[in-house]
RNA sequence: GUGGGUAUAGCUCAGUUGGUUAGAGCGCCAGAUUGUGGCUCUGGAGGUCGUGGGUUCGACUCCCACUACUCACCCCA
């Protein structure tokens, strides 16, 4: 018996829809704003990840699937869906179209770590990658496309947190005072936070350890270290937000753990899921595509996981839109009657009417169990009496009606 | 990587201080007089009781190890 890998899900056919659902209110909804899917490889040259989302984070540190091809390549299974689109994005030149370049992206991302309730080593992810534009508009219609998409799905319990991390200028010199601040107090942070105040202090005010919590409680906020060009950016992006009637909470505590983020990032974070809550984080990385080799383009945009959202959803009571079933079952009585409903089901197809019989050789009353079970609307028998008279009765499984007609014509009453 | 919890049928679970052929409900399959679903009834299939050791006359039950699952930390979607 061979098993799952763990911390990998199987979507069954009963389930399967739910993703088709969100899959459809996820090209509506981006067609609705103007951005158009991109792919990209699900593996990529190791280089463009840790250059991309950064050296020093424990994504491309401890939690990549990285291996050598056969021609001893190295390669990495995404852990996240910006670097990739960067990458094509530089290779293609696209900022040789009409800028801002607007895109999205529906793909598996992949992560080595312990598996726990909302946490995958494969899960999924819907992103938006808005190119070309450093307006803080740019950052408002990102998130707006966030609060809508859960506003049409019924989503009401996830909250908007927003902060802004500054550029590198700015935040060097708030990585100074933290640096300093945390410094004199060193001997009080757990030990995880005395590793990090070297390389970076940026996270010790997301530790969760009561510890450092207090001590974080009244650290320099990067709100106030911002430059001008930042904190200008930061505050239109809040009024715009205002304006859209999007709400939101300031947490200068959010930091997020892929390097590129500059200026604004954000996180829409759900209570009802357990203890990985975020559903959504994004920001702003106008330096990545420099970063890369690529010109000096500005860029916006989010990732969400497919699975978390479920979740949420599943959690609300939410709807997912109805599990798809066929429209006619046409049961045979005898073996006679096996080859004409066959027939008949053949022509409906191809008419377009969703028809099925029996491929199991069952009785008539069993096959008009599996009707009944799988949720056929409609089923038809024929057995001789119809062979001989052309002619067959529908019946409508939840009131009982018939309806006769000839089995030739049979289409009309679908379509 | 660090902790806690749990492992009995496809699913949800019983299993009495260790004692013969391991149970239920649901689901699945087949029947309840000859061509019609839902309700009811009857029957059937399906488990090396997570794996490997140990204790014992005897282990699903007690002990150890391993593995898997799960929740939390870390991190993130």
């Amino acid at each position: 018996m061979i098993n799952i890998p763990k911390g990998t899900k199987d979507v069954l056919p009963s389930e399967s829809y739910k993703w088709h659902f969100l899959e459809e209110k996820i090209r509506k909804l981006t067609d609705l704003y103007g951005y158009k899917e991109i792919r990209t490889p699900v593996f990529e040259h190791t280089e463009l990840f840790l250059r991309g989302v950064g050296e020093t984070t424990d994504i491309v540190n401890k939690e990549m699937y990285t291996f050598l091809d056969k021609g001893e390549r190295s390669m990495t299974l995404k852990p996240e869906g910006t670097a990739g689109v960067a990458r094509c994005f530089i290779e293609n030149a696209l900022d040789n179209n009409p800028q801002p370049t607007k895109m999205y992206y529906l793909t598996p991302v992949f992560r080595y770590e312990k598996p726990q309730s909302g946490r995958l080593r494969e899960h999924h992810q819907f992103g938006i990658e808005l190119y070309g534009s450093d307006s803080p508009y740019a950052d408002a219609e990102v998130i707006q496309i966030v609060r809508n998409f859960f506003d049409g799905l019924g989503i009401d319990k996830v909250r908007l947190y927003i902060n802004s991390i500054g550029c590198p200028e700015c935040r060097k010199t708030y990585s100074d005072a933290l640096k300093a601040y945390f410094g004199a107090r060193k001997e009080e942070l757990c030990p995880v936070c005395r590793e990090r105040l070297d390389r970076n202090p940026l996270r010790i005010l997301d530790c969760k350890d009561e510890g450092c919590k207090k001590i974080a409680a009244d650290a320099p906020v990067v709100l106030d270290y911002l430059c001008d060009g930042c904190r200008t950016h930061h505050e239109q992006l809040m009024s715009l937000l205002t304006d859209a009637g999007v709400e939101f909470t300031v947490n200068p505590k959010i930091v997020r753990g892929l390097d590129y983020y500059t200026r604004t990032v954000f996180e829409f974070v759900s209570e009802d899921i357990g203890s990985q809550g975020t559903v959504c984080g994004g920001g702003r990385y106008n330096n990545l595509v420099s970063d890369l080799g690529g010109k000096n383009v500005p860029a916006v945009g989010f990732g969400m996981g497919l699975e978390r959202l479920i979740m949420v959803m599943e959690n609300a009571g939410l709807s997912f839109g109805e599990n798809p079933t066929g429209t006619l079952f046409i049961a045979s009585a005898d073996e006679e009657s096996r080859r004409l409903a066959a027939k008949t089901v053949a022509s409906l197809r191809k008419q377009g009417v969703k028809a099925e019989c029996d491929l199991m050789g069952r009785s008539l009353k069993a096959q008009m169990k599996y009707a009944d079970k799988t949720s056929f609307p409609y089923v038809a028998v024929i057995g001789e009496s119809e062979r001989v008279s052309g002619k067959v009765a529908v019946k409508n499984m939840a009131d009982k009606g018939i309806r006769e007609t000839e089995i030739q014509k049979l289409a009309e009453l679908f379509i």
